[in-house]
DNA sequence: ATTATATATTATAATTATTCTAAACTGTTG
DNA sequence: CAACAGTTTAGAATAATTATAATATATAAT
């Protein structure tokens, strides 16, 4: 299982003990060509789904915060009743379907980084993300 | 008291009631020329601080989310652990001082909204917004 | 003005999401 | 393999928000 000894030393070399749920976890979340875009409810589901052992909730908590603090997870705010958490960690911006609640990334061909022409004093940039949303126009709708 | 029957028009022209505290919440919010970032533990902070009289956490959860749905409030999320909201309504772009937690609303001068090439099959474009998330700069601090 | 009605307020309970705790367990090092 | 530090776990604790149901109030009808 070649997979599995990747995330070891991914893991490992981030100081983290890779422990069978861990492994676990990163196999659902990085075993994937896609961008994942999930809430760590939705993660715990998935995990009971395609694993046949249990991960407590605590675990899956302290996994999804570990893996943001190593820069493996990035969080997302888009309303206040989910929390999202996106397997791309670069800088981008989003689409946010209102009717579905999913969350989709952009590519440059969508949209371009605006540029930011004054700052805040004595302050550093430390990202710019644009979030576009978008429902059902019902006023138009074919 | 002009400013009075300014809110209670305002109110009874969305089909709210104007009731006393509703009246009061209105003082608190638009009652100022600056645009007002809170979230509603703060503002229940607000008005305990500035009027004689309490008004309980749920009125202030019920009046927030009445004003909102009427669109006399925008509802912002930065982050998981705060919920905004912004006397702003216009779409508009937002600076995040990660060092303090506050919300700046930005300006033209700023940041322009980016144009958006290509959009979601059968969905229309409900909003375009920046976050630009700063903090202190501590490899180049002065 | 008084009454009737629908709506709003309130304290409290319930719910939900998240974090804390402390005991049991496991990966790693020597 | 023994010892230790880090990890997992269930359940308790906390915080934010929403629901409930009794009481109060604003408005409309009389």
């Amino acid at each position: 299982m070649s997979k599995n000894l990747e995330f070891t030393y991914k893991l490992r070399s981030s100081g983290l003990r890779p422990t069978r749920q861990r492994l676990k976890i990163c196999e659902v979340l990085f075993n994937r060509d896609k961008t994942f875009h999930f809430t760590i409810n939705d993660l715990a589901k998935d995990i009971s789904k395609q694993l046949n052992e249990k991960i407590s909730l605590a675990t899956v908590y302290n996994t999804v915060h570990a893996f943001k603090n190593k820069g493996y997870l990035k969080e997302i705010s888009i309303n206040s009743d989910k929390n999202y958490f996106d397997t791309n960690t670069t800088s981008h911006h989003h689409f946010f379907d209102q009717d579905t609640n999913e969350l989709i990334d952009c590519t440059d061909e969508v949209v371009e980084t605006p540029k930011i022409k004054k700052n805040i004093l004595g302050k550093k940039i430390n990202s710019v993300e644009v979030l576009i949303k978008v429902a059902t126009d019902n006023q138009n709708q074919k």
